[in-house]
RNA sequence: GGCGCGGUACCCAAGAGGCUUAAGGGGACGGUUUGCAAAACCGCUAUUCGCCGGUUCAAAUCCGGCCCGCGCCUCCA
């Protein structure tokens, strides 16, 4: 087995992916904050890194799985004066909207989603220590985070502040710097209170204290979007290393953003796609299959048309997954337990996750057995590969091949074992009929050298 | 202006110096099979990887220039 390589966005480069202890790796990811319906990119985001977190489990590693709820925020604040519900309540809302998406898409819970309202106390310590450090100051209210302090200022996003079109002009009378960034903002509205009188949690020291309380001080991998990694992440370091002297993150993953009409997804552009609008009409294991087709890094240019291909893709491997079963004579028991991916598609998952290309080796072992057990000629390393190949979409892709065994599943057959007789007996029309009735129930029945099977579209 | 990513067949999308005279999926076309149909499977669909130069025994992959698209520098997954 080839070692499992990582793309590392602190060095660039695909990396050696060892954990800092062990067989533990600490992984947190920027969660999302709960203020509206979550759309594609929200998606893509969290099945990257629960692919990540099921392939490191297949590797053989325990994950702990930080990740945070954004529950104080401009926009869920802007959204409490515009109804009148309390940011608790907003905040509860979506969340628990989100959880279910989820769930529909396969993902795995995270370990912990602690949020940042039940936090504060934590928050206002590590902000105190940054000032003790002489890295952060108070100004009219509020507390900054002073870039001059830190030395590795850009480490992560490659940036050097003075090349950057400057930004926040609003609080630019507070700061010494321009790029100096809140830590705690004055508010009398929303807010908690504090050595620097009442106020609430700037953006980015959530993450800061959060992994460290979780995880500790340095941990193995921290995931987000893209498009967090400057500011948001560049400053998260910043607070980390200023106040431990530790470079606080061993892996910075992000996944790629996804675009619609060539323009990257976004409530706050007004360019977006519903997840839920997406779910209502396209099985969750298709869109799931969707999103993983292509890298993880790539732009993902969403076109909603491009899911019916999808859709025809994973109904091959349903297929083949039920002829699978039908010549193993039984449905084995899921597998929860260790089970060895075909090589091929370890090889492609150890090179940054590859799963465009892990979806292709499935095909490459599929096809060939498809044909293999239409015909009845096969071996037992024939439904050993098969068995593989289907674990590899389920339990690491995390994209179960449903094979329809409904309520009215001997209902069928015996319409099935009638229209066989009718068709031995050369009674065509009596036997379409059947087929025409079952039509109609959405039931497409094909028919192959060891028997008929029926499918639903 | 600064930093970064990408342009591969009709569409989606891997590959990042020789294993590939470029995976896989969809579509089109031809075939096997079939009472018909559907499905499945097989074959076929890029001598070529945005354009122009260069390095090399060897380049889609490395270097330089150019054209085009996207992301970040403001909230953002």
């Amino acid at each position: 087995m080839k070692d499992f390589q990582l793309y590392n966005t602190l060095s660039g480069k695909k990396e050696l992916f060892k954990p800092l202890a062990g067989k533990e790796v600490r992984m947190y990811v920027c969660g999302i904050t709960p203020y509206d319906d979550a759309h594609i990119g929200h998606a893509r985001c969290y099945i990257v890194f629960d692919l990540l977190r099921r392939y490191l489990e297949y590797l053989g590693y325990d994950v702990k799985y930080i990740q945070n709820v954004t529950d104080i925020d401009d926009k869920i604040i802007k959204k409490s004066r515009d109804t009148g519900k309390t940011p608790d309540d907003i905040a509860g809302k979506y969340f628990n909207e989100f959880l279910k998406s989820m769930e529909l898409l396969n993902v795995r819970p995270a370990t912990l989603y602690p949020r940042v309202s039940e936090n504060i106390d934590e928050i206002i310590v590590f902000i105190k220590g940054l000032i003790r450090k002489g890295s952060a100051y108070e100004s009219a209210g509020s507390v900054y985070f002073s870039t001059d302090s830190f030395k590795n200022y850009g480490k992560l996003s490659g940036r050097n502040p003075e090349d950057m079109l400057s930004a926040d002009a609003e609080h630019a009378a507070e700061k010494k710097n321009k790029s100096d960034f809140a830590l705690w903002k004055k508010d009398k509205e929303f807010s908690w209170e504090s050595p620097w009188g009442r106020g609430r949690p700037g953006w980015h020291i959530e993450c800061s204290v959060l992994s460290k309380k979780f995880l500790g001080e340095k941990f193995d991998i921290h995931g987000g979007g893209l498009d967090l990694i400057f500011p948001h992440h560049e400053n998260e370091v910043a607070q980390s290393e200023a106040l431990t002297g530790k470079n606080p993150v061993k892996f910075w993953v992000h996944n790629g953003m996804v675009n619609l009409k060539g323009d990257k997804m976004a409530k706050s552009t007004g360019n977006f796609f519903l997840l839920n609008d997406l779910l209502e009409n396209y099985d969750p294991m298709i869109v799931r299959m969707y999103l993983l087709s292509t890298g993880y890094r790539q732009v993902l240019n969403f076109d909603i048309s491009e899911l019916a291909d999808t859709k025809k893709a994973f109904n091959k491997l349903c297929e083949f997954k039920k002829e699978l079963y039908q010549v193993f004579g039984k449905v084995p028991d899921s597998d929860k337990g260790k089970v060895k991916l075909p090589e091929t598609v370890e090889n492609v998952l150890n090179n940054d996750l590859n799963t465009s290309a892990a979806i292709g080796e499935v095909f490459k072992i599929v096809n060939p057995l498809t044909e293999k057990f239409l015909k009845g000629d096969f071996n037992k390393l024939d439904i050993s590969q098969g068995l593989a190949a289907v674990s590899a979409m389920e339990n690491i892709l995390g994209i179960n091949l449903s094979i329809d065994r409904g309520p009215d599943a001997d209902r069928v057959e015996k319409l099935l074992e009638k229209r066989r007789r009718l068709r031995e007996e050369k009674k065509y029309a009596a036997a379409d009929k059947i087929r025409d009735k079952l039509l109609k129930e959405g039931i497409y029945i094909k028919d192959t050298l060891s028997g008929a099977r029926w499918f639903r579209k």
